[in-house]
RNA sequence: UGGGGUGUAGCCAAGCGGUAAGGCAGCGGUUUUUGGUACCGCCAUGCGCAGGUUCGAAUCCUGCCACCCCAGCCA
């Protein structure tokens, strides 16, 4: 029976450590086992990472796993490492999810081992074909490669049966009639042991034969279970006889009708490691009292390796929910756009607001692995985004809020294009020509009739430096009838052109500007916290909570010519304001932009404190 | 005395008996054609609390306290 595998393929050999803590009557060699073994190995991990993604090479902070699996290495437990994410697909990946997969494909390629990617499809009820592409495009845009090969817990449903039946055999489980009711009942309380089920000394021939009619489609859903036999007495509740196998009749994704009996996550996970030759399983911390009940299914059958298991902190974060329920409803209700709305914490979501994919790597890596629980602030990940984007984004003039300016002594019908750097951090990213003509707009934030002491923008009778063009004096100040400031006048000094003065006087301000006669009018969608608590989950509706100015529409924005030519997703700095992306929604004649970030501000700062 | 886990600065996090790394945030300054970036400096006589062991304790021992997870035929 222990011999019944169904997945040919050369591949590596067991590790005699494994050998030695597994005894078995048959030891099945990995290589009949592994899918994934390729005759000629090679780390399949980070192969696609590159590109425009540069990376600082950064000391690798020190943390428990990385011991684990130093220490694996160095007593020879171990060879080589393979490790795997296992998603179920029954939802979006999101900023939680990449800390596990920065931290299982990164222990891999750091250790030249392997990650697998395997989708834990054990409950038909709740997963979906469309979450499986999903998943996958999401950890290849995260800048991961498992070798083209995504794995399934599904593939592994004989041999798993099969292992049933042995432990049936062996008489460490079986059937059981109880109601699901009865079934909580007699499992007792946190506080008091549980009962022996009535059908717990049935003897394995009638449990065999029950079992077979379970798969055979004798029974009612619900109707029966296996159930391993384990310490209904057992502190640990996960140890009171757990249900491994139920009856389920409903259509898997990718075994469609073959099956009608299930295994739970406890019967198919440990065992799918195994199968797969992972030596080091990292979870969340939540499973941890899984840990033995792995290590008893591992202990009782003939698997081909002993895979450890080690759990760790999942990922919180300041002003956002991760999970899987909370971020389905507010995209069913309607309270986002759909599960790439740039203010989910979904991979596809940061995707579009145009989060580089190295910046969540970043993140990941900083915040470190630890098994405190944590909650990690927003800001952080800001940072992180900031810190890519600085090194790698072209910069570009946009204004988001525009305000007239007439440079009165700059002839009516002249124009002219003046040089501006592509990126100050890049010398290699070149140069651009942006127009220049007599009415142009600027920020109105720039502008400040009666401005405080420390204001070194424009104000009436002040000069500053228009960027890579001229100086400009404010001359005048125009305003409608309401005493709104529709529209201000300038003079400019024809000499400073490029943003040098030959006399050598200098200017404290530069602002940013676009030509009137030559911008392109823009959509802006700005973004803020989705919540406006640090914690939503904490309070007792999270919706009460909802920011209702998370999204901020700005409709008639100025940009420079050159954006027209703005290719969707790529990150862009607006010079003095933060970075920018194009949006799908977009068209050639109306663009629209998504704020990915702002840059730091030390004026708005400075304006609170005083 | 259910079982499992965790407490180091506002946040994350090293530290593993030899006298508290680093990052984020914050504060102060230098440079600057982005109030951005970069750079420099400051930021725990203190490691949940109380005892004990030791020449020496965040690290070892004892006892408390607080917080998180577990009673799905979910993962």
């Amino acid at each position: 029976m222990a011999g019944c595998l169904h997945i040919p393929g050369p591949g590596i050999e067991l590790m005699p450590a494994q050998q030695e803590t597994h005894p078995q009557d048959q030891i099945i060699r990995t290589a009949d086992l592994n899918p994934m073994a390729n005759a000629d190995e090679k780390p399949a991990v980070n192969a696609g990472k590159g590109g425009t993604d540069r990376e600082v090479a950064r000391e690798a902070p020190s943390h428990f796993i990385r011991d684990v699996i130093r220490s694996d290495l160095a007593a020879g437990r171990v060879d080589k490492i393979i490790t795997r994410f296992p998603p179920e697909p029954n939802g979006y990946l999101h900023i939680g999810h990449a800390k596990s997969i920065c931290l299982n494909f990164g222990m891999a390629e750091e250790f030249g081992g392997r990650c697998n990617l395997r989708l834990d499809d054990t409950n038909p009820l709740k997963e979906d074909e469309e979450y499986i592409d999903a998943i996958e495009e999401d950890v290849r845009w995260l800048g991961f490669d498992w070798g083209g090969t995504t794995l399934y817990a599904s593939d592994y449903f004989e041999q798993l049966y099969d292992w049933a039946v042995h432990l049936i055999r062996e008489d460490k489980a079986y059937v059981d009639d109880l109601s699901g009711d009865e079934i909580r009942a007699y499992r007792g309380t946190l506080k008091s042991p549980g009962r022996n089920s009535p059908f717990r000394t049935r003897i394995p021939e009638e449990n065999l034969d029950l079992f077979r009619r379970m798969r055979a489609g004798d029974f009612a859903d619900g109707a029966k279970v296996l159930r391993a036999k384990i310490d209904m007495s057992s502190g640990n509740i996960n140890m009171r006889d757990p249900v491994i196998y139920r009856i389920l009749r409903a259509p898997h994704p990718r075994t469609g009708n073959q099956w009608c009996i299930y295994p739970t996550y406890d019967f198919a996970h440990g065992q799918s490691d195994a199968i797969e030759g992972v030596t080091h399983s990292f979870c969340t911390l939540e499973f941890a009292d899984h840990r033995p009940l792995y290590d008893w299914l591992i202990a009782n059958l003939p698997t081909p390796s002993a895979p450890q298991q080690t759990e760790f902190a999942r990922l919180n974060m300041t002003y956002t929910v991760l999970s899987k329920r909370k971020l389905n409803q507010l995209v069913t209700e309607g309270h986002v756009r759909g599960w790439d709305d740039p203010r989910m914490p979904t991979l596809r979501g940061m995707r579009r607001r145009g989060i580089p994919a190295a910046a969540i790597r970043d993140f990941a890596n900083r915040i470190g692995i630890a098994r405190a629980d944590s909650t990690v602030e927003y800001e952080y990940l800001e940072f992180c985004v900031r810190e890519q984007l600085n090194r790698t984004a072209e910069r570009r003039m946009a204004v988001l809020k525009p305000l007239k300016v007439v440079i009165e002594n700059y002839p009516e019908d002249q124009e002219e294009e003046l040089e501006a750097v592509n990126n100050p951090e890049d010398a290699g990213a070149g140069k651009r020509l942006v127009p220049f003509s007599r009415e142009l707009y600027i920020e109105r934030d720039d502008f400040m009739e009666a401005p405080p002491k420390k204001f070194f923008r424009l104000a009436p009778g002040k000069e500053v430096r228009l960027r890579y063009a001229y100086y400009v004096t404010c001359t005048n100040v125009v305003k409608d009838a309401a005493g709104e400031i529709c529209e201000i006048h300038c003079r400019y000094d024809p000499a400073t052109r490029g943003g040098n003065s030959p006399d050598g006087r200098k200017v404290k301000g530069t602002i940013h500007w676009v030509s009137a006669r030559h911008a392109i009018n823009a959509e802006i969608r700005r973004f803020k916290h989705l919540f406006n608590t640090e914690n939503p989950s904490a309070a007792d509706d999270f919706l009460a909570v909802l920011n209702p100015d998370s999204l901020e529409v700005i409709d008639d924005a100025k940009i420079e010519p050159a954006l027209a030519a703005a290719a969707t997703g790529e990150p862009l700095q607006f010079e003095r304001l933060g970075y920018f992306c194009a949006d799908d929604d977009g068209t050639p004649g109306a663009p629209v932009f998504n704020e990915i970030v702002s840059l730091k501000d030390t004026w708005k700062k400075i304006q609170k404190a005083g």
